[in-house]
DNA sequence: ATAATTATGTGATTCAGATCACAAATATAC
DNA sequence: GTATATTTGTGATCTGAATCACATAATTAT
């Protein structure tokens, strides 16, 4: 029973440096659970007291703006979620949702922090992704203030193909209207410009279903705004 | 010699957990430099090799977009600078520059390693630190994203005069452009909204002198956009 | 000092994208 | 299966902010 953790094979960069009796310790101090599309694993608002760690599924962090929500990113597995709301305050800072069916594991928090006392290769492997995380959360912020919403939503299609779904051919795990909470546009402005899109025969698309149909062009008009 | 860190009045929280050892090493492989303003202290696009301590002194993180320039962060003395663009890449994803007369210690970036391999306080409350970055990074994009221009710059000149200068009257360290800059405005922009709220009796101002006559409706700005 | 830059203020015009207003299509509930 | 609610598409209008176009300060260089 406490192997459990051992012979996960849903390890993280960071965990891979866990020692076998921290890996079994974990197991101890460890909660599995299955979350279906739709919904919520950390509501923004509320006091964060396990340390979540996406074994499979597909997540969006989003928070809730002066305006209306935004989708500040998703996440696919393996990765530990929402380590800065966990650890930067008490209060959850963000919420973190479910897009496609996914499973955590809730470890507690003080397990978690005895590792990062404990062993130097696992806090080392963390404090790096923190950084890179950083990064790219600050790339992202410059292209979505930046890019008009057409270049915008032609990274993020680039993104679910390229990054999360490995293929030009994919449904979209979101609304027209999260879509626009993750480029910060209107609804209305996304469905008109994925129109636009399909009239110029970059895309076509069935419902949430999206194909990339140009991709050399998708991609200028995710560099040029 | 040794003792010029120890005995260094301007530590961050979590340098004060740095070991007496590991500050006379620190001592031993550290660079004391003064930046005017105007000076860049960290240019994107170049390696990065040292950590970088601010001791004294304002800067500000500043990165290229795709359309043009954005100030990322505004960072007083004491901190340590970019850690992120140190550790997340080998190469600086964004640059500092000095926005008033500032004094960095750059720290071998190999004694850093060592600091966080070997001192589990020093590593926690750095871990802390970029945790609660993060969550002040998102909180930063949405309000840039969300409000409008005059809800971002009310929000700006309330984060000088509270966060940084401790007064509700100043000299800005940027020009117009720059405020532009941070706020995701153009400069006419920037110059209509500041004489707009001058004429609303709300701030005064004097070239770069900032005086905030009525705080109340400032915030009032600055929350609902 | 005088000239040459660079920073700033303000009006006129333009435009991307929001909002409003529907209609149509799906999905969910009863 | 019918009713109710949610999601989506598309046109018409409105608006905040960019851009363009100057004039005027304020620096910096010579």
């Amino acid at each position: 029973m406490d192997e459990v953790c051992k012979n996960c094979g849903y390890k993280s960069a960071a965990s891979r440096y866990l020692t076998e009796d921290e890996l079994s310790n974990q197991s101890r101090s460890c909660v599995e659970l299955k979350f279906r599309k739709g919904d919520n694993i950390i509501r923004q608002g509320t006091l964060s007291s396990n340390v979540a760690f996406l074994k499979e599924g597909l997540v969006m962090l989003h928070m809730q703006g002066p305006l209306h929500e935004q989708i500040t990113k998703i996440t696919k597995a393996p990765s530990y979620l929402a380590l800065p709301t966990t650890f930067g305050d008490k209060i959850n800072h963000y919420s973190v949702t479910a897009i496609e069916e996914s499973t955590i594991c809730f470890i507690d928090i003080n397990t978690f922090k005895s590792f990062i006392s404990n062993n130097p290769n696992f806090t080392y492997q963390l404090f790096i992704e923190l950084c890179m995380n950083e990064l790219t959360s600050f790339r992202r912020c410059v292209n979505r203030t930046q890019k008009q919403v057409s270049g915008s939503l032609a990274e993020n299609l680039l993104f679910f193909a390229n990054n999360i779904y490995g293929s030009d051919e994919f449904t979209l795990p979101l609304s027209r209207e999260e879509l626009g909470n993750l480029v910060d546009a209107s609804r209305e402005s996304v469905s008109r410009i994925l129109s636009d899109f399909q009239k110029d025969g970059i895309i076509s698309t069935e419902k949430r279903m999206i194909k990339i149909l140009n991709k050399e062009k998708l991609e200028m008009i995710s560099r040029n705004g």
